[in-house]
DNA sequence: TATATTTACTTTGAATTTCAAAGTACTTTA
DNA sequence: TAAAGTACTTTGAAATTCAAAGTAAATATA
């Protein structure tokens, strides 16, 4: 099977807003909901339904509080999550190399 | 707007199997649907229904032709589709930065 | 002190996308 | 001439994506 086989590429990781959302959370140790939704200009619905799928597939985390009389829920990779995005990245840059 | 914000991502672009059609042809001056079948690993109707999606683009341009009494497509990228394929990979490669 | 608005999400269901099974049209082999 | 193969296309069910509507609590306004 060669380096363009599509299959390689993770299928959870791939669509659109849940690599954007993996891509912000590679690069912080937490992110709250809002901050996420700020940086992948997503609208709620849509982001609570993909971060739902990241969580269900175990790639990230999520804790629920309140502070300040607000609900906070603040999301992170897991190392299951961090691997996986390695490997999608990996794979991606080989499809998608010279 | 960030650089995660995940709707800069060209969608006719960014399905695995449409990407992997996208990288083969960016690596060849035509292809044929066989070729192409192996190289991503795909089904017929698969295929067959996202060229057509790409082609509909205005991104690959098909000829279609008989040779030895048999059916040959094709495939090559227009210009536009070689175009959207470097924006997309850019803006790709800046999300996935370290 | 009702009530209206805001915040931080979740649920829902319609629209779109993905996929492979089945179909088409032609050729080759037995 | 019947069966099998090649190179696709069409079809429709299943899965995915998305935003509108809903929830639950706090805060502002009248």
């Amino acid at each position: 099977m060669t380096e363009f086989n599509y299959q390689q590429l993770d299928e959870i990781i791939h669509s659109r807003i849940r690599l954007a959302i993996m891509a912000v959370l590679i690069t912080v140790d937490e992110s709250e909901f809002t901050f996420l939704k700020e940086k992948v200009n997503a609208t709620d619905g849509n982001l609570s339904t993909h971060l739902k799928k990241l969580e269900d597939a175990g790639y990230i985390a999520v804790s629920k509080s309140f502070e300040n009389r607000k609900p906070v829920s603040r999301y992170m990779l897991t190392q299951k999550g961090r691997k996986a995005f390695e490997i999608y990245v990996d794979r991606l840059e080989k499809l998608i190399k010279k």
